[in-house]
DNA sequence: CCGATAAGTGAGTGGTTAACCACACATAAG
DNA sequence: CTTATGTGTGGTTAACCACTCACTTATCGG
């Protein structure tokens, strides 16, 4: 009967592992400054005290939500690229912004995005982290595509909008100047 | 000799405004939720505690200083509209970019503009206040401009890359990455 | 000069926060 | 069973924050 109880610990890795995921949903809110380590601890379901032993520091703790983030949108790049239907820059360009805003639906991503940008002006550690991040990112859109500078340049342009759009819900605002802004712009 | 003493106190009316423009830069670096009250009352050179006789609350201050904002950059595409060489849309939409980069060579009211985007997603008073600066901002330009929809979304979709350039200072790492996302964007 | 009103502050208050530490519990190896 | 190691928590703390209030000082109309 050794298998009756299963093991209730988890290692400190798969732990680790939790806090990322779940902290992702912690700070889409209110951002590095506004959420609490506790608020953090709550929803990866441990003890405030030990997301101390987890990470050594909360900026640490968000450097590497941040960091998490950005591996995630990558996937969602690459997913998107595969599924391209042609290999034209425009087609594959495409194909990744689609795969992009499915991602985003769940709008948690974004918005940790959209803080972590905010913050990087203050914390140097977050600003490293969110310009290595965009430095890996503008050049895999870069390659994947294949498309010149101009377009992927409009591509983190329209991609810096939905941002705006995001934060400020306008697709609950029916007006004029949120259809402009919102036009084209897919979301799921 | 009745000139001898000036006046020694302002008016509540002079100190408001002295708090909205001082602020702007005490709430650029950390915004909403990381930059204190006693932050904003040091650099207005007033006690913390008649803050909170000039505003009812830190938020009310917040939105106050949003919409000083949005005034402020108005103002400035107004100028740069009536400057423009020509009454093409182009012609309009660019002397506003111009007049727009100008503005926020001094980056304090880019990075207040950013961190109300942020601190939108979870209070609902600075979204309201975001979304009716950028209601008027989108009609203002859509209206002077001439521009189609297509147009004033672009203006706005570069508008939002200044800020991902600003808030990592993009300017200060020279790579092929940087390059591409600041193409043609001007700064002063 | 006086009384009213407005400008401005020092000294709190209750509540919260990031970080720390001693300790309890679970697991694995010998 | 025992010892060592890693997982996990309750309790604490020193600092700090938004906000309040009693009080002082300046201004101004009469």
């Amino acid at each position: 009967m050794q298998t009756e109880r299963q093991r209730q610990l988890s290692t400190a890795e798969e732990r680790r592992d939790t806090v990322l995921r779940t902290a992702i949903g912690a700070f889409a809110s209110r951002g590095y400054f506004g959420t609490t380590t506790t608020e953090v601890a709550k929803a990866a379901g441990i003890s405030q005290a030990y997301v101390y032993r987890l990470f050594p520091s909360k900026e640490a703790l968000f450097v590497a939500v941040v960091e998490y983030c950005f591996v995630r949108v990558r996937a969602s790049l690459e997913a998107g690229a595969a599924a391209a239907p042609g290999s034209s820059p425009e087609a594959v360009l495409d194909a990744m912004g689609d795969a992009y805003a499915r991602l985003i639906s769940d709008s948690d991503l974004l918005l940790v995005q959209m803080h972590a940008q905010a913050a990087a002006v203050s914390e140097p550690a977050i600003r490293e982290a969110v310009r290595a991040g965009y430095a890996r990112m503008v050049e895999y859109v870069r390659g994947a595509s294949g498309g010149d500078d101009r377009q992927v340049q409009e591509f983190f342009a329209v991609g810096m909008l939905c941002h705006l759009v995001a934060a400020m819900d306008a697709d609950k605002v029916d007006a004029p100047w949120t259809r402009t802004l919102t036009a084209g712009i897919r979301h799921y």
